[in-house]
RNA sequence: GGGCCUGUAGCUCAGUUGGUUAGAGCAGAGUGCUCAUAACGCUUUGGUCGCAGGUUCGAGUCCUGCCGGGCCUACCA
């Protein structure tokens, strides 16, 4: 048996996450592992907050508190909103914990005895209003290039030329305006990824059935110009992992914390080391999901993310893994996603432009989501989210295909025979027609899922919802209880074996709407068919779902186009 | 500027190593059924596969150029 070790991206700290969050990461990754427990597999799907760096800091300011406190906050709502979607995370950890802080300094120690780390003495812009220092993109100012009036310290966004903060004219500070800026020498660490560049090449080049997208981005960074550059793992800010060589102090870095980067991704480790106390287990069950020299050889490692993070993952993390010389799990598949667009545009939390995921549960069940968004994933290239797709995808692939089907065939049932499943009658060519035509499409659906070609398997998934419908019209049996009952008692017996196969099957994608298809008949095997299994017994009870997908009207639409923007 | 991805029916997309009349869902048209959430089934109308060359017995699929769209380019994370 594989064990899976599949993490999502970790959702930033600095407020509520928008649906493209939801679909570039946690949602793809919940699907995955859900899927994998069905058939069988052992999964540990990991999720943390990633708490740290200047964005947290400012959020907290806005919100009037403590950047701990404001964490400890957000990290709730979060934790809360994941639950609502149905995200199955094993354990929701945070990178401010004890166990990432002992990692991260670790790790760094590790670098350090390795001669991957160096101390670099630079000039980082310090604003006297804002009491602290300013990453590049938050000094603003003229561009010396265009005449510019906002460019940015990293860039000018509006002729694209590299600058440095130090070449704007009339800087100031992109949080308070001010212009009380001081250009101070101060003192980080580098992670020499430089050396690493063959070790990482070669990995990079063994990893042939990744996506273009994830390798792409690799190659581009390793060969770009003079090649993979140093990074800087360290900030001069108060809220992040302090700087230490394991439990020694760092000389020279004193107040200093790393840098969000080097620190989140050492979080899939420190949430898997939370998950283990918070359930009451021991240092080497966790450690059996990473070191391959304590358990972690048979583990199969997956990361879901969005291409914005896939350099820290193919090349970063790696590195620092690497780099540590010690036997950690590196990954075996990158998962990447493009972005979803909002009615041909950004999502935007400056703008309020696009739908948030607590708005998101407030306006629909969760399962209405996740079925668009899985549909619509944006795998190969960004995909556009609008109300009228939404719209037209609920009502028709979850209310008319899958909760229709629910409906006529237990309301027939219960109207000719009672609320039992009713005996006698025997099989015919359409049954065994059936069964070849979804057996057929179970596989090809189970391979989808195992290649992580998601919107392939929900199509296939669509596909075999409406096949039910395809037999009840070709069967009908509320034409044929006029001659023969017992054949139509036969022909109800096998909708519900397909009633019961779809609430096993559409569990890792819609598992609130397949836990009330499996309450119909009480079932609570949620094992993943290979082939259509036995049609339930006769005698069975079951029970009428009620309006198990209530579709959205044209004017409920309209209104959620207007109260959150809509095409311009 | 450089790199990568992409352009297939009105819309969203599939099209495996190049191989006969290019597929699906939605939308449109017709029709059947009446068990069902005015739901479902069946049939059907839509495409010179961005443009121009080239390679080949044969190209949506490979090559070159052009045009359009998107992303990345290392201090947001």
């Amino acid at each position: 048996m594989t064990r899976h070790l599949i993490t999502s991206a970790l959702p930033y700290i600095n407020g509520i996450k928008h649906l493209g969050n939801l679909v570039g990461s946690q949602l793809p990754a919940d699907v995955y592992a859900r899927f994998l427990r069905a058939k069988g597999d052992e999964v540990l799907f990991i999720c943390a907050t990633d708490e740290h760096g200047t964005p947290a800091e400012l959020a907290a300011a806005k919100a009037g508190k403590d950047v701990a406190d404001f964490c400890k906050d957000m990290w709730k709502i979060q934790s809360d909103i994941a639950d609502g979607f149905g995200l199955s995370f094993d354990h929701f950890g945070r990178s401010s914990s004890p166990q990432n802080h002992a990692l991260t300094q670790a790790f760094a120690a590790k670098l350090y005895e390795n001669g991957l780390i160096s101390e670099v003495d630079e000039e980082q812009v310090y604003s006297h209003t804002d009491g602290r220092y300013l990453p590049d993109r938050y000094v603003e100012g003229t561009c010396p290039n265009c005449a510019y009036e906002n460019a940015r310290g990293d860039q000018c966004e509006n002729c694209t030329k590299q600058l440095d903060p130090t070449d704007l004219i009339n800087p100031r500070s992109a949080i308070s305006g001010s212009t009380e800026l001081e250009v101070r020498a101060t003192k980080h660490l580098y992670l020499k990824q430089s050396m690493m560049r063959e070790k990482l090449q070669e990995w990079i080049d063994s990893k042939t059935d990744w996506p273009i997208l994830t390798t792409s981005i690799a190659k581009k960074w390793l060969n770009d110009g003079d090649g993979l550059q140093d990074r800087s793992i360290t900030r001069d800010l108060d809220w992040g992992v302090p700087v230490k060589r394991g439990d020694e102090p760092w000389p020279g870095m004193e107040g200093k914390v790393f840098y969000v980067w080097f620190d989140a991704p050492i979080e899939y480790i420190g949430a898997t080391a939370e998950w283990a106390q918070a359930n009451g287990k021991t240092d080497a069950d966790w450690r059996s999901w990473w070191r391959n020299d304590e358990g972690a050889q048979n583990v199969r490692y997956t990361e879901f993310m969005a291409k914005d993070n896939i350099p820290f993952h193919t090349l970063s993390f790696p590195a620092t893994i690497m780099g540590s010389e010690e036997p950690w799990k590196l990954v075996d598949y990158i998962k990447g996603f493009n972005w979803l667009l909002y009615e041909g545009g950004k999502f935007s939390t400056s703008q309020g432009r696009g739908v948030f995921m607590n708005q998101a549960l407030e306006l629909f069940p969760a399962d209405y989501w996740r079925w668009w968004l899985i549909s619509n994933a944006p795998e190969g290239s960004d995909s556009d989210f609008t109300w009228e797709s939404f719209q037209g995808q609920v009502n028709k692939d979850l209310a008319d295909v899958l909760g229709n089907f629910a409906s006529r065939l237990t309301k027939f049932t219960r109207s000719k025979f009672g609320e039992t499943l009713p005996d006698g009658g025997e099989d015919s060519e359409l049954e065994t027609k059936l069964r070849e035509e979804v057996n057929a499409r179970l596989v090809t659906l189970t391979k989808h899922l195992d290649a992580i070609e998601l919107r392939k398997a929900a199509s296939e998934l669509r596909a075999i919802w409406a096949l039910g419908n395809e037999y009840l019209q070709e069967a009908a049996p509320w034409s044929v209880f006029k001659t023969d009952p017992e054949r139509a008692a036969a022909i109800v017996r096998m909708g519900f074996g397909l009633l019961d196969l779809y609430a096993r099957i559409s569990a890792p994608f819609i598992p609130h709407l397949s836990a009330q298809l499996a309450e119909v008949l009480n079932s609570n095997d949620t094992s993943w068919p290979s082939t259509l299994p036995h049609t339930p017994k006769a005698g069975t009870p079951f029970t009428v779902p009620e309006n198990l997908v209530a579709k959205i009207d044209d004017e409920t639409r309209d209104e959620l186009i207007e109260r959150f923007g809509g095409r311009d």
